[in-house]
DNA sequence: AGTATTTTTATCATTTATGATAACTAGCCA
DNA sequence: TGGCTAGTTATCATAAATGATAAAAATACT
């Protein structure tokens, strides 16, 4: 397993776990952040190096700040 | 200016400054992070939508959290 | 002045993030 | 059983991040 990989993963777990506290559908924050669901799915399943600006758009659908996505990683 | 151009540069600024800070040259920071001196330029102009992975490298190499870069943003 | 160092800019190639669509799985319920 | 919802996985196209090189511009130093 790479640092990248482990960072990616760390991240979509992120996601993952912030969105299901809030009790939103994969589905609607992706269609929030204008996203098929099916790259959020892979997002959240560690498989993409996002860029800032797509993690912005997420943090901000979530509606938590862009550092909560990165803290402690 | 869009979102994603405040973005950037204001990401760029930040790693601008924390390098400045603690004296180290442009070009030495991308040795250390193993990127061209005109790809850390290019970034903290303000010209690309960095990956996550890419700004743990700078992080890192800069010796600040990840969350660091991005705090505030 | 000049010279070296550092930074910036431009450009092209390659890799990869993202966009987009479809098919599949699992769970739930009528 | 069948349909419905949520999530997953695979795949292809396109846009953009990154790799790489060269040259110009700015900065510092003597």
């Amino acid at each position: 397993m790479t640092d990248k990989q482990d960072l990616q993963i760390a991240i979509g777990k992120r996601v993952k776990e912030l969105r299901e506290s809030k009790n939103i559908a994969q589905q609607d924050l992706a269609a929030a952040c204008n996203f098929e669901k099916s790259n959020m799915a892979r997002l959240e399943a560690g498989n993409t190096n996002a860029t800032i600006y797509t993690l912005k758009i997420i943090a901000k659908n979530l509606k938590v700040e862009l550092v909560d996505l990165v803290k402690d990683l």
